[in-house]
DNA sequence: CTACAAATGTCGCTTTAGCAACAAGAGTAG
DNA sequence: CTACTCTTGTTGCTAAAGCGACATTTGTAG
């Protein structure tokens, strides 16, 4: 039952680190399966009752954790305050690539499973992203608003897609080639939705 | 105005810890003077009105800090539970020339004056350990508290003002000499009032 | 010297964290 | 199956940390 209502206090701030440090410790160490609330905060020094008040069970810390590398990791690739140009589409495209691959390569197969469930976070998260700067380009026009969540979603999954049966695959074609795959796919799509 | 009451609760360890650390840090890269209570809290994320609520001003956080360190190092090297015999007396007068020592070479010379006013507490810490030792040998017998208490008070004096000088003058006998001096003086001592 | 800025301690009030105890559920050994 | 233990969420209550404001002091530039 989570009941925190501030964000910005330092406390929540603090708590939270502690906690997300101690369940990658963890993480690292044991199988997600045999990591129990108590393993958690024990080792982070917090009291069990205050792990309730911030995330609802090992499952929330764990998608929690997943969104928060995720989002680090793209804020340092991509400013959401470029446009949606073919340069940025690209570099999309190489995270995302990027993100698939380390991701699939540091899962011990048990959490491969577990991680799964995870996926559609992050694919709501690329949407968000992608979102976000299609939204800003027409910032005076709200009437656009709906077809940018429309096309947005459709890039986001197609670029995620795309990614995901590339690793599944083994990698075999470069990155540089599936790049150029999905963009021959998406821009015309967007083109047409710009005019 | 110090109001913290249990000194076990886990957060106050851990925002104790927190500001120790953050003074620690400062401590090596400026002088103590302009360091300030502000500095203190805003580089280990404490609210500045909880630094007062565990500490009097900055001279006691540097207090505290000598007192712990001298604490843990002593700790470290004799143990509480052994008698005082000559080796645990030649041990403890070891270690305070290698404290007094280190101390002395790890100090800028503007901490040099401050740090003089933290020996007196040094001192008394020193008496106590030696005293916690002595009372354990004659726990049965509480009449002789009141001698222990004056022995310990002088052994500790003599150790601590012997390694002094010796420091002082430059430390130019071995601390093996200055063992055996310093044995020679305390030891028929104790041993009247042992009988 | 003066005036302005910054640091110091302290205060009441709010919010979060700790704690102990609870019922309910899962897993295990006999 | 049963009895046992451990984990899980949850709940009041207590205690510590955060916050903003305040009067003072300190220190420093003009």
């Amino acid at each position: 039952m989570k009941t925190i209502i501030n964000e910005n206090d330092p406390r929540v701030i603090r708590t939270r680190h502690l906690l997300l440090d101690a369940f990658i410790v963890l993480v690292r160490k044991k199988d997600f399966t045999s990591i129990s609330v108590k393993d958690i905060t024990e080792y982070a020094q917090v009291n069990r009752a205050t792990f309730y008040a911030h995330f609802q069970d090992k499952y929330d810390i764990l998608e929690y954790m997943v969104i928060d590398r995720f989002m680090n990791l793209i804020s340092k690739r991509i400013n959401v305050e470029v446009i949606l140009n073919e340069e940025t589409l690209r570099n999309i495209i190489l995270f995302v690539c990027e993100y698939v691959e380390t991701v699939s390569k540091s899962c011990k197969r048990n959490y491969a499973t577990i991680l799964s469930l995870m996926e559609e976070k992050v694919k709501l998260k690329l949407c968000d992203v992608i979102y976000t700067i299609l939204k800003k380009e027409n910032a005076a026009n709200h009437k656009k608003d709906e077809k940018s969540a429309l096309i947005a979603t459709m890039i986001s999954s197609s670029i995620y897609a795309a990614a995901s049966k590339w690793n599944r695959d083994g990698r075999v074609i470069t990155v540089e080639a599936l790049t150029e795959g999905v963009m021959n796919f998406i821009v015309p799509g967007i083109n047409i939705y710009r005019n």
